[in-house]
DNA sequence: GCATTTACGTA
DNA sequence: CGTACGTAAATGCC
């Protein structure tokens, strides 16, 4: 037990540590968006982090140099005097990591006269005194003569800062066969090149060590100097003064005066607004992280003392919620929403509290104070009286910042509320940081970005107690104090993205979820019922043919009969067997024609496109409408996606899909449908993006794309491109954006992998930037660790680098992916919310209702067809401007499926 | 009851 | 061995 109990004295060699880092990390990639290297900063930080997690000390300190001059310089100005300059990268750095120690807490040494290594070994004895286990941190070789059973020396390795090489009494042995003690004698004897300290010529590490062994220490050999024999006998003794004076230089001190002890040393919690706001500055999103994670974990550390029940990972020191006003009104209102307005420049916290979809209630917080309000249903005016200045407040435009804005904007639209200022989302601003959807909730973001705990109200307790801790003006307090730390972790281009895009994308999309969409209810069931019917009969079918009933939806038993009563060929194999799946099944229809497989196919067809249905009519709502949700923060690459039900894998392919769209139609009060969708936007954005002359030649020419392509690339007049021709070429084509290899190409195509490889390498031979930028894309991104789309939205890759080959290699394709998928959907998004302003500023009646990635859907009024269209088609092919038009289709009809055509 | 697997609809 | 999604049924686990 005890041996757990010593403390540990942590001492780091700041400025070597930081060159080291320095040269170990690649400059150009660390540097804010001003310019500022910190590549060295960063090394280091990361470097302490690492440190700290896995030493566990509770002492700490950084020493630093003052200048190059110290003792050792004059008396002999030659020390260290062949270094050069140090480069100007690095010395900007330095004031800025003693910054990062300060708001860590972290003290920091410097002693006129001295060297960082002089402290390090006065306080390393002194440590040693008290009783400390002592861990040493320095680049300097010098250092090994401090290490003893107590004093460790990590030593940085040549590949870079990660990688300390522990020194121990036993590995000083193993390494230079003497003792920590004996190896300032040892170099004193071989020297020092960059100390500028030569030693005795012709005399390496070998000999020096041998003579230590042989004559027992340095004194010894000098006493018997004339005893050696040969050159290096002679160098020594014409060069004994070298020695003496290197054993004089390399001598580290231990008897400084400073200014702390040991004890001084402990760790003390950082000063965490000043990390915040440093670290903001320095762009160190992934290292502030750390440092929370650290101190959040800090208390398992010591977890001994830590009383049941409490919750780890949240600082003693974590801030609590102001208590709430209560209901205020009329002027006293008026006056608080002023004052907290004035006093929070940045914006107020507004939770929305909500019942069946309306406004119940207001949490409202500033960085001191927060007010709960009730909001009584229309019903009951008179408990309204004295809420006019919240109207007022909540239209107006001072900046409001919410977690999830959306259902709370449309529970307010709902309640008769309107909303100005929304200035901050943070699930939004938390999906732009990290899109792959780790943080959804304001209790995730409160853990990443504040490191603490966002009090949870205890769902067990059956009269809640005061909720003065969890209730919504506590939540909003919190809104606005994530919104506070994001704006240090957030730069210019993350803040754009926000502000320029998702915040009013956010509004239009509150705007066409609160619509819904018109069906034709009678249309959707019949077809419904014509393919349960169907399907009733394939079923029948089916089972005759195999003599049999089964369950065709089971994968399971499908296998059983495919594979073992029917004994056809093995298909690709799956986790719990093979494949049956729609391309397996097409496989097996060639090699084995069999009318089951016909008849199950054709069953798979109906009762997918039924179970649509089913899931549809669910969603129809009292209106006759249906009312999907559109998940702003559902993707990796930006786009929107659609639930509850799914607006956006509605089936258009067969047939059958097209009747089922048909069912799609405008409501009662308006004339027709119009849909809008872009034209091959992702090959659009390839050729912008890639710059490539043919690509964007094909675009600006007005022929089919396809056929453009076909035609170059098998060498044929545009007017000779087969239709075959023209699908392979599609199909090359569409998956380059993905990723595609020669191999996928051939299953799609049912090609031969080796014909498949022939019209890749066709295909760039003629388009041979769009090679060139699909490679860079990917190495950039393995160099920035991001991809970023022609706004500015980044999706990191932290796998592009693993040493795992498919984690590696699925990153690659998404990376290659992301950018061509995330402009687009940045595209559509500038393109809708255009759209709403120019409807809204002509006042017309006509509605956004869907959006399906590249297609937009309206109902449009009568009378307004040709101001919607004029505005559809000049706002989408106008929001962005690429090296290549942005092609929009316009159609019109009475339903979906007509306006399609 | 919940998570995983398989399959399949869209862009 | 092609990106991005959401839904549902079957299945297996608890």
């Amino acid at each position: 037990m005890s041996e757990s109990d010593q403390p540990t004295l942590l001492l780091i060699d700041g400025h070597s540590l930081a060159f080291r880092a320095f040269y170990a990390l690649p400059v150009d990639s660390f540097q804010t968006h001003d310019g500022q290297h910190t590549n060295a900063i960063h090394g280091f930080l990361s470097m302490l982090l690492l440190l700290l997690q896995k030493e566990k000390p509770t002492h700490l300190g950084v020493a630093f140099d003052i200048s190059r001059a110290s003792f050792r310089t004059r008396d002999y100005p030659e020390y260290k005097g062949t270094r050069g300059e140090t480069p100007s990268e690095f010395v900007g750095q330095v004031p800025l990591l003693q910054d990062a120690l300060k708001a860590l807490n972290i003290i920091t040494m410097t002693k006129e006269d001295f060297e960082a290594d002089d402290i390090l070994a006065t306080l390393a004895k002194q440590g040693t005194d008290a009783g400390f286990k002592v861990l040493l941190v320095s680049g300097d070789r010098d250092a090994i003569q401090l290490v003893n059973d107590e004093v460790t020396l990590l030593y940085p390795s040549r590949q870079g800062v990660s990688d300390l090489t522990r020194y121990d009494p036993a590995k000083v042995r193993d390494r230079y066969g003497i003792e920590p003690w004996q190896y300032p004698e040892v170099a004193a004897l071989v020297g020092e090149t960059s100390d500028n300290l030569p030693g005795v010529d012709k005399v390496g590490e070998k000999t020096a060590v041998k003579w230590i062994l042989q004559y027992g220490g340095l004194e010894e050999i000098l006493a018997h100097a004339d005893e050696i024999k040969g050159v290096v006998g002679n160098n020594l003794r014409e060069q004994r003064d070298r020695v003496e004076r290197n054993r004089r230089l390399n001598r580290l001190r231990t008897d400084l005066e400073l200014e702390f002890s040991p004890a001084d040393l402990v760790r003390r919690p950082m000063d965490e607004p000043a990390v915040r706001e440093l670290f903001g500055r320095l762009e160190f999103r992934t290292l502030l992280e750390r440092v929370f994670k650290l101190e959040g974990s800090m208390g398992s550390q010591s977890s001994a003392d830590t009383p049941e029940g409490v919750i780890e990972g949240e600082p003693s020191t974590a801030p609590k919620a102001p208590v709430p006003q209560r209901e205020l009104r009329g002027e006293q209102l008026q006056a608080w929403l002023a004052e907290q307005t004035a006093a929070n420049p940045d914006g107020i916290g507004v939770v929305v509290e909500r019942q069946e979809g309306r406004a119940i209630g207001f949490g409202i917080a500033g960085a001191d104070d927060s007010l709960s309000l009730s909001w009584p249903p229309s019903t009951d005016e008179a408990a309204r009286a004295g809420l006019e200045p919240l109207v007022a407040w909540l239209a107006g435009d001072s900046a409001k910042l919410f977690h999830d804005a959306k259902p709370q904007l449309k529970a307010m639209r709902a309640s008769g509320l309107e909303l100005g200022g929304l200035a901050f989302d943070t699930l939004i601003a938390g999906w732009l940081l990290r899109p792959s959807g780790v943080d959804k909730t304001l209790a995730s973001l409160v853990q990443r970005y504040l490191a603490e705990q966002l009090p949870e109200s205890d769902p067990n307790q059956l009269v809640p107690d005061d909720e003065g801790d969890t209730g919504s003006p506590a939540q909003a307090w919190y809104v606005r104090r994530v919104v506070h730390a994001l704006h240090h972790v957030m730069d210019e281009r993350d803040l754009r993205v926000l502000t320029d895009i998702e915040l009013p994308t956010l509004r239009v999309l509150a705007t066409i979820e609160t619509s819904g969409v018109a069906i034709d209810t009678d249309l959707l069931s019949s077809l419904g019922a014509e393919l349960s019917t169907r399907i009733e009969g394939l079923a029948q079918e089916a089972y005759s043919v195999i003599g049999r009933e089964m369950n065709l939806g089971s994968p399971k038993q499908l296998q059983q009969v495919l594979f073992e009563e029917l004994g056809m060929p093995k298909t690709r194999s799956t986790k719990t067997g093979f494949s049956t799946d729609a391309d397996s099944l097409a496989d097996l229809m060639d090699k084995s024609p069999h009318p089951f497989l016909d008849v199950l196919l054709q069953h798979r067809d109906a009762t997918k496109l039924r179970q649509i249905i089913e899931t549809l009519e669910r969603g129809i709502g009292p209106d006759r409408r249906i009312h999907t949700t559109y998940v702003q923060n559902g993707t990796t690459t930006g786009r929107i996606s659609s639930n509850d039900p799914n607006l956006q894998n509605i089936p258009v392919r067969a047939e059958e899909g097209r009747r089922m769209r048909a069912a799609f139609v405008h409501g009662a009060e308006f004339e027709s449908m119009l849909t809008a969708d872009y034209s091959q936007i992702e090959m659009r954005i390839m050729a912008h993006l890639s710059e490539d002359a043919g690509l964007i030649e094909a675009f600006n020419g007005g022929e089919d794309l396809h056929r453009f392509v076909g035609a170059r690339i098998f060498d044929v007049e545009p007017a000779d491109v087969t239709p075959l021709m023209r699908t392979k070429v599609k199909a090359m084509s569409y998956g380059l954006a993905y990723g595609l290899s020669a191999f996928g190409l051939s299953k799609q195509l049912r090609i031969d992998t080796n014909e498949a490889k022939r019209l890749m390498t066709d295909y760039f031979a003629r388009f041979g930037a769009v090679r060139d930028y699909l490679r860079n894309v990917v190495e950039q991104a393995r160099a920035d660790g991001f991809t970023e789309t022609i706004y500015g939205r980044r999706r990191p890759f932290p796998d592009l680098n693993s040493a795992n080959r498919v984690l590696r290699d699925n990153a690659e394709r998404q990376a290659l992916n992301s950018p061509i998928q995330g402009s687009a959907a940045d595209i559509m998004k500038i393109a809708m919310i255009d759209i709403d302003a120019d409807m809204q500023k002509q006042d017309l009646r006509s509605r956004m209702l869907m959006q399906v990635h590249d297609e937009l859907v309206f109902e449009v009024a009568a009378g307004e067809w040709d101001s919607v269209a004029q505005i559809v088609t000049d706002r989408m092919s106008h929001a962005a401007q690429l090296r290549v038009p942005l092609d929009v289709q316009v159609g019109r009809g009475q339903n979906w499926d007509q306006a399609a055509h």
